[in-house]
RNA sequence: GCCGCGGUGGCGGAAUUGGUAGACGCACGGGACUCAAAAUCCCGCGAUCGAAAGGUCAUGAGAGUUCGAUUCUCUCCCGCGGCACCA
């Protein structure tokens, strides 16, 4: 038999949605039927981008998931704003429309349209009034607002919080210089701010990619490799946050993983940076190797004679070399400095003349550029070139030493200069031996005596095949100890200062392309960057012929004049609008606030709806936005926050718990692709089994947030299970729903299964709460049944047939119950069986079932009996059991009394209601 | 290379966090019902020895702690994900 879901789903969700019974009270409260505390909860789900393509059936897995805890939520009487709404801007859709030759705008209303049926399909319990469109104008203008908060504001590094342009106290010689040299100062504390950045290019999206977007080398988007380019570009100053975005991560509940990425993404790493005097001098490489000899095929210096006294005061010093090193213990061991090919002092030097084998290093250097950064850190192979007649010296040994340039060193990150310790890093290893550079192990080390640390030996010098360990370097000190003295020695002698260093960098805020909010600027003459006026928001998208990108890479927004030309808001002159868009991140950094507000015209959201709604109580997406998303998100709301325009008492975090779900993978166990042709459509499995049976699976297919491959036979399971409770409740007859036929095992069974289902939803376990539903069905549809399922109630018993005591017959409704326990999974049976019941109300906003904790164990269990840690026998025994009958018990035992083989128990230990063990 | 996660039957996966390994489901085998099929119901289903009772071995490999280890510790192997010449 088999349930006429196709009535019962398109009827129910007909209803539901015109009963409003999933739209989310107001904050106030009042007149919310059926709420018993007014307490909220916010359960969120990441957006969809709504493509071409249509839903895909890992979309599904985390919108039901979270459906599921949403309505036991709501069942618990929480008033619930579950909300949904469209990431529409961005790439996918603008090239769609390039090549249908659509409007984005066209395509996107299409494409959105064909998610919610989808979506309404499935039954989920979004609230459809706050729906959100980040390409609505009446959205875009505020994150266009927002953009324009970013320009307005700068990062007070004396506070730790972003702070109005306003306020910012401008030093006098700037005042003095007049308004020109003002502007400059202010341009430069933005936090957005114009810049010219050496930006992943992809030559044929023809866009700018921010670092994060062009991983692996290759274009995020279209999959062609990236190039670098200069541009100016807007930049958003999200290294101000480093810190805090790693600290405040202390205050939420975020999967340790999740966590671990985010931390690992900024990447703080805690160490000094020294300052190197470089010398330029007549002694060449070679003359500098000649303090070496071979040894073992590697050059060691043999005597190693430290001197303490630096020599960057010297007569031939020219200058300095800073680099930035993590670990500044392992200083002495420093033999050679390494630059990279940008290195700014590189083309001074070029131009004076004074590197003598200039044509290599130029001829190096132009490699360098053409390389992508992404190509030159694919490059295994560790090549670098030498600069002759530069030498610099190491302020802890006093040395001369070599410097090099080589394409590893990236100039982006730290000081773009870095100081090579050959024994102690494996990469400065490899390229010490490829290019006979010395290697020198610090063992222990003479310490100047302004360190404050005794004298030991010389450094001992010499080189083994592979890298030293990491050991102590300073006179037997751990690391961090060794660490510290040397930061203390540094600073005092002026050598260099502690020193922090993020891998973060700043948001490459500007895409060259249609599809995306306009950023809201206008370019002056007179004025420079000029904010658009509040009142003239939002600057509209104006209507395109052609939306592809001029070959130029300039947006195709600049090719209309009429939409460019402008008057100055400042000075009323002839001026141009910004042409750039900003990425599809803008409008997903935001969107969740829009929610507690969606229609407000004033605001972005009223203070007292945040107030409210925030945080977000609990926010599920996919493992792919745990670093991007997630962070740009947390950052743009501290940043609101900061200014007041988030009320104080949300808390510096969006989210106060963050879960990822993992992919449904295409059966097989390979990822879902069109290429491949395995991708299942969520349509196609609605219209065979329904959209309980759908969502019971994608919960029931494994853990939460491990992968699972798709298994078109692993449905006809659950679909069993729910024709099962269909047949089950369409017999009214039946001895589970005579009161009377319950025995005390199968009512603990109901409550063990109430506390279950509930504990499961908390903790995100989806699949093991349908498989105590489950054994649950079973057992109530076997109940009367006579003989059957030994393993359904209770190891060992079955539902014991006879009547449970009496007047000890459950007061439960296990029949209701159970409804209620499956309505959150498979919301449309549930009802459809309920009402059947002659409930007149939805079972939707019934109260969420409790259990009794004195029935949640039965009155008997299995009681094991280990001898030596084997289990040589099972007895059935009352759960009240004392340890010393039960051990009694045990040794009574003949299969026991064999097994003990006479001999007299050493130990025996008593697990309550478990076991007992004997040791002999 | 670094970081994270994982490795349990033919398959997806359970296991109260140190206490009966394999719940629940799929697949498979046998049976009942049926003229037959489907559906449903019942029984079986890690390996191995055994007619059976029962025994032995089993959670990637190897050690260790323990009365007892899938769970804790160490070493190693393999897979997946993320990041990367980040100094």
């Amino acid at each position: 038999m088999t349930y006429p879901f196709k009535k019962i789903e398109a009827k129910w969700q007909k209803k539901w949605e015109r009963d409003g019974i999933f739209h989310a009270r107001e904050p106030r409260g009042q007149g919310a039927k059926g709420l018993k505390g007014g307490e909220k909860f916010y359960g969120l789900i990441e957006f969809p981008y709504p493509s071409g393509e249509g839903l895909h059936v890992g979309h599904p897995r985390s919108y039901t998931a979270i459906d599921i805890v949403t309505r036991k939520k709501r069942m618990e009487g929480k008033n619930v704003l579950y909300p949904i709404g469209w990431d529409a801007f961005g790439l996918p859709t603008e090239n769609f429309a390039i090549k249908h030759k659509v409007k984005p705008a066209v395509a996107t209303k299409k494409n959105v349209a064909n998610f919610t049926r989808q979506l309404k399909s499935l039954g989920f319990g979004f609230d459809w009034s706050r729906e959100i469109d980040t390409t609505d104008p009446a959205y875009y203008k505020w994150t266009q607002w927002m953009f324009l908060k970013f320009f307005n504001s700068y990062y007070d590094e004396a506070t730790k919080r972003a702070r109005p342009l306003s306020e910012l106290k401008i030093p006098p010689k700037f005042r003095l210089q007049g308004p020109k040299a003002i502007a400059a100062y202010l341009d430069e504390k933005r936090m957005a701010y114009k810049a010219s950045a050496t930006i992943n290019w992809c030559p044929s999206c023809k866009i700018g990619l921010a670092n994060e977007e062009a991983q692996g080398g290759v274009c995020e988007r279209c999959g062609g490799k990236v190039e670098k380019r200069e541009k100016a570009q807007w930049m958003i100053r999200i290294t101000a946050y480093a810190d805090r975005l790693i600290e405040d991560l202390k205050t939420v509940d975020y999967l340790d993983r999740i966590r671990t990425q985010q931390i690992n993404w900024i990447g703080k790493s805690e160490g000094a940076s020294v300052d190197f005097s470089f010398v330029i001098q007549n002694h060449t490489f070679s003359s500098l190797r000649s303090q070496y000899t071979k040894r073992r095929g590697n050059l060691v210096r043999q005597d190693c004679h430290v001197v303490a006294t630096p020599r960057n005061d010297e007569k031939d010093s020219e200058g300095v070399i800073t680099v930035f090193t993590t670990r500044p213990d392992t200083l002495f061991g420093a033999t050679y400095l390494v630059l990279s090919p940008e290195y700014p002092l590189l083309d001074r030097w070029l131009q004076d003349g004074v590197i003598k084998n200039a044509r290599n290093v130029q001829e190096y250097c132009e490699g360098a550029r053409k390389k992508s950064d992404i190509e030159r850190q694919e490059n295994k192979e560790k090549t670098g070139v030498v600069l002759d007649g530069i030498s610099a010296v190491n302020p802890a040994t006093g040395e001369n030493i070599p410097v090099w340039i080589a394409d590893y060193v990236l100039s982006g990150y730290g000081t773009g200069a870095i100081m090579a310790v050959p024994a102690h890093d494996e990469r400065d290893f490899e390229f010490a031996k490829k290019h006979g550079l010395p290697i020198a192990q610090v063992v222990s080390s003479v310490i100047p005596a302004q360190a404050g640390i005794q004298n030991k030996k010389e450094i001992v010098c010499f080189t083994e095949e592979g890298t030293a360990t990491n050991s102590s370097f300073l006179n037997g000190l751990p690391t961090n100890e060794a660490k510290e003295k040397m930061i203390a020695w540094l600073e005092k002698g002026k050598k260099g200062k502690r020193t922090v260093n993020f891998k973060l960098r700043d948001w490459v805020f500007s895409r060259q392309r249609y599809w995306g909010e306009p950023i809201p600027i206008i370019f002056c003459d007179e004025c420079g960057p000029v904010a658009v006026a509040e009142k003239s928001l939002p600057v509209k998208l104006p209507d395109v012929r052609r939306y592809e990108p001029t070959d130029t890479g300039e947006s195709p927004l600049a090719k209309i004049s009429t939409w460019v030309k402008v008057k100055c808001p400042t000075c009323h002159r002839q001026a141009k609008r910004e042409t750039d868009t900003m990425p599809n991140w803008a409008g997903s950094s935001w969107y969740f606030l829009r929610y507690c507000d969606p229609h407000n015209r004033k605001e972005f959201a009223s203070a007292k709806s945040l107030k409210y709604w925030m945080p977000v109580d609990l926010y599920n997406g996919g493992m792919e936005h745990t670093t991007l998303h997630l962070l740009y998100s947390r950052f743009w709301y501290k940043f609101l926050w900061d200014l007041g325009l988030i009320p104080e008492e949300c808390g510096s975090e969006p989210y106060a718990r963050r879960h990822s779900n993992a992919l449904i993978l295409g059966e097989g166990g390979v990822k879902m692709s069109k290429s491949k042709g395995n991708v299942v459509n969520p349509d196609d499995v609605v219209a065979v089994y329904g959209a309980d049976v759908f969502r019971l699976f994608e919960m029931f297919i494994g853990p939460f947030d491990a992968d699972a491959p798709w298994d078109t036979r692993g449905i006809e399971g659950v679909k069993r299970f729910l024709e099962k409770v269909w047949r089950l409740y369409s017999d009214v007859q039946h001895p589970t729903f005579n009161v009377g036929c319950w025995t005390s095992d199968i009512e603990a069974l109901l409550h063990r299964t109430i506390k279950k289902v509930g504990d499961d939803i908390e903790s995100l376990n989806f699949n093991t709460a349908i498989s105590a539903m489950m054994i649950l069905a079973n057992a109530m549809s076997d109940v009367g049944a006579g003989s059957s399922r030994p393993d359904s109630v209770s190891r060992p018993n079955r539902v014991n047939a006879s009547v449970g005591e009496g007047g000890r017959t459950p007061p439960l409704h296990g029949r209701e119950t159970f409804l209620k326990l499956l309505a959150p999974f498979a919301p449309h049976i549930a009802e459809e069986l309920w009402q059947k019941l002659g409930h007149k109300t939805s079972i939707h906003v019934a109260e969420w079932p409790s259990y009794d904790e004195t029935k949640l164990v039965a009155d008997t269990f299995e009681l094991v009996v280990q001898v030596n840690g084997k289990v040589r026998d099972r007895m059935t025994v009352p759960s009240d059991i004392s340890e010393k009958d039960a051990t009694a018990a045990a040794l009574e035992s003949p299969k026991i009394k064999a097994a003990l083989e006479g001999k007299e128990p050493k130990k025996i230990i008593y697990v309550k209601g478990r076991l007992v063990s004997i040791a002999i």
